[in-house]
DNA sequence: TTGACATATTACAATATTGTAATATAATAA
DNA sequence: TTATTATATTACAATATTGTAATATGTCAA
């Protein structure tokens, strides 16, 4: 099968999405502790609500979280087995 | 050990490099074939010249390729072990 | 030397990303 | 209802990224 131009674009605007220290902060949190909510996230990285919210947004249309509202809360986790994958492999132990 | 704030400043880099069609098709290229010269990825890619080289500019300095000079063509090549596997690990065949 | 080829760099305009401040929405409590 | 808390969205200025065109550098061959 050959590999055309077009079938790297969606892969590029994931890497891109995790391309920033605050959101590969927000999804290796998120994959650590399985899900996470939006406050949790502002007092932990000293991030502004918005800039979180919109962070989180690009993680969003990039397919990498999804979130849940409970209450007045939402609760996002981690939904792309490729990012998990990509994070894991970055912050992996060097086991020696 | 404690994962501080810059911690994710490299690894972003380094998904951030990867994060654009052009670049990531470069890598993907790179890794299947070993080494290749800069006219050939203008070729294949249909990019100019000067973009091509501002893109690998920007794939060498965070890390992912390193370029041998042989006689007045340029090879390059992946010298980064997290860029292969996260590449990898993006293009893997589905094995049902 | 000079010319040709391969690659890199610079300059610059167009576009995209970022963060902050302000405002909007949604759920709940009083 | 109104107030409060949690999150999302919008507007906008500052900064960064992109591609093109032009120029520079490096190597080889004549």
């Amino acid at each position: 099968m050959e590999i055309s131009r077009k079938d790297y674009e969606q892969p590029a605007e994931m890497l891109k999405a995790l391309g920033h220290p605050v959101r590969l902060c927000i999804t290796k949190g998120l994959i650590s502790k399985g899900r996470c909510n939006v406050s949790y996230m502002e007092e932990c990285l000293e991030v502004s609500q918005s800039a979180i919210s919109q962070h989180l947004s690009k993680l969003r249309n990039a397919g990498i979280v999804k979130g849940y509202r409970t209450g007045n809360e939402v609760y996002y986790e981690v939904i792309s087995e490729h990012a998990k994958k990509i994070v894991n492999s970055l912050f992996e132990e060097e086991t020696i």
